[in-house]
DNA sequence: TCTATTCTGTATCGATCGCTACTGATTCGA
DNA sequence: TCGAATCAGTAGCGATCGATACAGAATAGA
């Protein structure tokens, strides 16, 4: 392959351009935003990454494989730790994501999910969202499929109602955690919530 | 008081303007998109309401005031109803506003908190979020205070972090609601999270 | 070394951004 | 009835939007 070497790590660039776009959304980014940011001219951005919805689309992947689903991988599969001892350790981490200074404010998918449906938002990254939100509604049924005995099921609710009830409170942390409270108070409203599920114990 | 009369009125307008930003965010909303949803042309939008950042401030104030109070008043004052009863009444009441298909889905001040401290996103209605979030918090304080014993307060827990995980849970329903689920999947998660609050019965 | 290829950087495209000057129409009070 | 006041509508402001044409620098293979 003949050619100029890029000057920049791509992989690098994605990964500040993902904090852009955390920090500011879709729509409040703009391309010259990026491209101050990453330290890189506006032709370099469009032929590393094609344009801006694309960009925007592979940055939500690349949090979604580098950031989040490092902590569903807790609740998948074989495990030592108790089922409310993975939940705890599944989520105190994304609490930890949500609220460490290392990177911007709350959740990059529960921002875009509150974006998405708004006229300028890509339709593709609209998709992909409802994509994760399906495989992590999935994760957490199969989970309490197989940790939840039918009696500690309360009457009138199914496993479908809990799950939805914990992703309830999951984004719920992620806005509150955007809007500044700590780390501490999340995590305390994350025992409380996991004390009040049955099983267990 | 001389001079010709405003073709429109200024009250609709407004009701207007919140549903584009309700639906679009304050980024994602241009002027262009209000005057022609509301019928009006730009001169008269700023003569009658200043400027972007002004109108989107007072649509805030007029989403708080003529959508959301009027279910949070359930929780103020004496009342017929038991406690989890009024908490019902407020919570499902939100979320029929949040699913209902006269509005836009989800809830503006919940897309909002997503939205501010974003670049471009005007500081004075980051402010006026978290003053309504304060005072909703403490609404729900004084409520909890009055109506669940010491004794039904969990070890290791407190009113706050109680009144915390409520609030997330509301946060939750709202992103859940932007993001298509049905008022029903909604009120079941409402009914199981207030199953599972101490006190009344 | 030469050439095709791929990058960088400048400069700029048409479109849209938020916003306003200006003209003419309308309505009140005198 | 007429002038001051307030509105509607056109037209356009400078700035920025997302995106690209082009020229020069750097790199690989021949």
């Amino acid at each position: 392959m003949a050619g100029r070497k890029r000057a920049f790590d791509r992989e690098i660039a994605l990964d500040k351009a993902m904090r852009v776009f955390w920090n500011n959304g879709f729509a409040g980014t703009s391309v010259s935003n990026l491209t101050s940011e990453l330290g890189i001219n506006t032709p370099s951005l469009y032929a590393a990454f094609g344009n801006k919805e694309q960009l925007f689309k592979e940055v939500m992947s690349h949090y979604s494989t580098h950031y989040v689903s490092r902590h569903y991988k807790n609740l998948i599969g074989e495990s030592e730790l108790s089922f409310k001892e993975r939940l705890e350790v599944c989520f105190s981490g994304l609490i930890a994501l949500f609220t460490d200074g290392e990177t911007p404010l709350g959740c990059l998918l529960v921002k875009s999910v509150n974006e998405s449906e708004s006229v300028a938002f890509p339709e593709e990254a609209s998709n992909y969202i409802k994509e994760v939100e399906v495989q992590s509604t999935q994760v957490l049924i199969d989970l309490f499929s197989a940790e939840i005995a039918p009696k500690d099921i309360p009457e009138n609710t199914s496993i479908e109602i809990m799950v939805n009830y914990l992703l309830a409170v999951f984004y719920g942390l992620a806005v509150q955690a955007r809007s500044g409270q700590s780390k501490e108070a999340l995590n305390a409203v994350l025992r409380y919530t996991l004390d009040s599920l049955p099983g267990g114990e």
